[in-house]
DNA sequence: CTCTCATATCGATGGACATCAATGAACCAA
DNA sequence: TTGGTTCATTGATGTCCATCGATATGAGAG
């Protein structure tokens, strides 16, 4: 099997309750752990970054590969790795893949650091 | 060369430019994977998690291990690392090692993940 | 000083992951 | 079909890291 660990566990359960107030299950820290785990990379956090500041907070993936000075199998790799999180979506539109944040998943990550 | 990376990089640069407003200097990118870093691991995030829930907000290590199920040198461990990732102060009392979460970090973190 | 308890450090190990070159797959144009 | 373009996948490699047992450090207590 191919166990795609990201995949498997970040995305069925909903994430996010907060780590400052409530008690989390091991459920809920490994989810939170693998939202954060995404976020953990320089290059992932640029590519989030490229894509929020693009216009129509949109950015085709041909336009990310130089900016980060990555291989395009690395960026391609760092992309599938955000949308797989949830924190980017993709959509197809001809041979181009473009890519938009996840606010909603950003939000509830962001709640789960707000304070009681 | 030693290269405690996670201390090295993560402390001197503030933290934390919105990744979805602003654009990022490597070394602001640099500084806020540190950060996530730090909470991508569900031991960690669960230390975090009993530290911010316990009576007075803070807890001593002593308290710690048991919760987690691991090893008391691994909980050590992960206490540096979030102590020095900034989530986490540490305080000594005696022979006992007190910890509470750095609010201040932690919502500049958040302000990291807000929109624009 | 000696003993004990709390915590940190060391050294080793297994697994996860970032990265790349090479290749594949899908799409479009001519 | 042929060829070019965009992106994903594969396979290999080097590095980082979570984890543990063993051991060191350090701070009361007696």
């Amino acid at each position: 099997m191919t166990t795609d660990t990201l995949a498997a566990t970040a995305l069925p359960v909903l994430c996010c309750t907060p780590v400052l107030t409530e008690r989390l299950t091991s459920e809920e820290t490994a989810s939170l752990a693998a939202a954060f785990a995404a976020l953990s990379d320089p290059t992932r956090l640029l590519l989030l970054n490229l894509v929020a500041n693009a216009d129509g907070g949109q950015a085709c993936a041909c336009d990310l590969v130089e900016p980060t000075g990555r291989s395009q199998p690395t960026v391609s790799h760092h992309l599938k790795v955000l949308v797989e999180a949830g924190l980017l979506t993709r959509e197809q539109r001809g041979k181009w893949a473009w890519f938009a944040p996840n606010t909603e998943r950003l939000d509830a990550l962001r709640q789960a650091l707000t304070p009681g």
